[in-house]
DNA sequence: CTAAAATCCTGGTGGC
DNA sequence: TGCCACCAGGATTTTA
């Protein structure tokens, strides 16, 4: 699904179309999309509430909605493994895949597409319900290497399954965890607190840096279908590059299982 | 606290 | 062509 960079660019596309426009309509085809509230109180409170703002926490697409002055709903979208949304113009034939459409005042509709139904939309009054739980965001401007070195020495836990705990960190994902512990030079496996100053360092540069460059790129595309934008792709280092050598030393990268995810890393230039 | 396993889902791929 | 196991960018809940 997509990661930071990716709901980072779906969000900045959606800016300019949506923002100002009221929601009419609400059709939902696959009843468990709607995580809360139930369908039906999601079609009855919706229509009517204009988009104010479009931003993003974590992976987490957050529009705010206002009805006439007063500030109202918030709705927020995961896209999970295979979500994603588009505009459409309404007389566009609808995808097998289409699971709620968001119909608009103009005339287009916000469709959520998700082939394997992991995804879900939430309109809830405090955003807070549903992202309060949330890490820091890595490319806040509040975020550091002094804090990063804090939470890191509260904690065990090997650090790539860490990297990939919204609690702790919110919006890293699987690809982005593996190339930034291959920018960082660090084992996958290493224990959060067992990293030093140096390396602390490293992590916290590798992390911004492969999210920065990713929304420089639009995000990245791996060529299935699921997200269809960026060119990040080219810039992965060991994600997806198994048994291939190691840009670096041409060790060939290895692909072990650690927290039940596939993780990519260079032996050899990750200590 | 950490960690592993099961769960929610569909579809693509490769082996036989 | 069919069948099967396994894989997938996520995250929560259960169990140890």
């Amino acid at each position: 699904m997509p990661e930071l960079p990716e709901v980072e660019t779906i969000v900045r596309s959606l800016r300019q179309p949506l923002v100002g426009r009221t929601f009419a309509d609400v059709e939902v085809s696959w009843s468990r999309t709607v995580a809360t509230p139930s369908p039906a109180e999601l079609a009855a409170r919706l229509p009517g509430q204009r988009v104010e703002a479009i931003g993003r926490r974590g992976k987490y697409l957050v529009f705010s909605l206002s009805r006439g002055r007063e500030l109202a709903d918030t709705l927020l979208i995961h896209l999970k493994m295979s979500g994603w949304l588009r505009l459409a113009p309404a007389d566009e034939p609808v995808h097998k895949h289409v699971r709620a459409i968001l119909s608009l005042d103009d005339g287009r509709q916000l469709r959520f597409r998700d082939m394997r139904k992991f995804g879900r939309l939430y309109l809830v009054a405090d955003p807070d319900e549903v992202v309060g739980h949330l890490g820091p965001e890595p490319l806040a401007k509040d975020f550091s290497p002094a804090e990063l070195g804090r939470l890191l020495q509260k904690r065990s836990r090997q650090i790539k399954p860490l990297l990939l705990d919204q609690t702790f960190l919110a919006g890293v994902g699987n690809i982005y965890a593996d190339e930034s512990l291959f920018r960082a030079g660090l084992d996958p496996r290493r224990r959060a607190n067992s990293l030093s100053e140096p390396e602390i360092e490293r992590l916290y540069h590798g992390v911004c840096q492969v999210l920065s460059q990713a929304i420089k790129h639009g995000g990245t595309d791996l060529g299935n279908g699921v997200y269809r934008r960026g060119s990040h792709r080219e810039q992965l280092r060991v994600y997806g590059r198994t048994e291939e050598p190691c840009l670096v030393c041409g060790t060939p990268i290895s692909r072990i299982r650690l927290g039940q995810r596939s993780t990519h890393f260079c032996p050899r230039c990750q200590t």
